[in-house]
DNA sequence: TTTAAACATTCAAATGTTTCGATATATTAG
DNA sequence: CTAATATATCGAAACATTTGAATGTTTAAA
């Protein structure tokens, strides 16, 4: 993984709603549901819009469509790529 | 770990200066002097201090005065609670 | 086919980040 | 003590991010 991914996927997790999104796949380790996160976050739609977008550029999150709704599931590989990267800064 | 620290960590880490100064830790496992990353970053010194001033905030990296000179090593636990709560995600 | 629901896009305001010149502080050398 | 070196702080310009109102698009229901 190149340091432009690690950048973007840094960033994509440096944000309060953002976290508070990808927490919610702890919890459930089933996929999420636009509506649910809506209900979840207290914000106006195009800001939650904005935010899954960011995850979803960054490669953490795997959008699908169902219907006329959205759900995501976190994209595994990439975040242990992610995790891989930090460790081996220890050495 | 909370939410708010993960926060900082990411946001430490989504800088590409920021990486490049964390990639160091890998080839050499010691600490690393504020000299040599003014070598090897083409930045500014006020630029440079103000790069490391996130990491250390986010303690990623711990300072250790030496007479005038600075250096830094990784600060490992908290880097492996970043990647503990990166794990947790995965459920 | 009209209507409604779910989500995306555009635009602009507010706010935060990065960068560097100038300047300040601390430490060491002479 | 004075000069030089290493790092920090301040202030401002440039740039990026966050947020929501308004609006657009897609899909399903009636």
């Amino acid at each position: 993984m190149d340091s432009k991914k690690i950048e973007k996927i840094s960033r994509a997790i440096s944000d309060p709603s953002r976290i508070q999104i990808l927490q919610q796949f702890r919890k459930r380790r089933e996929c999420l549901y636009c509506a649910e996160i809506h209900d979840m976050l207290d914000l106006a739609q195009p800001s939650i819009s904005h935010h899954l977008k960011q995850l979803v550029d960054a490669d953490l999150l795997l959008p699908e469509k169902e219907g006329r709704n959205l759900k995501y599931v976190l994209n595994k590989p990439v975040l242990n790529e992610y995790i891989a990267f930090l460790s081996s800064l220890e050495g």
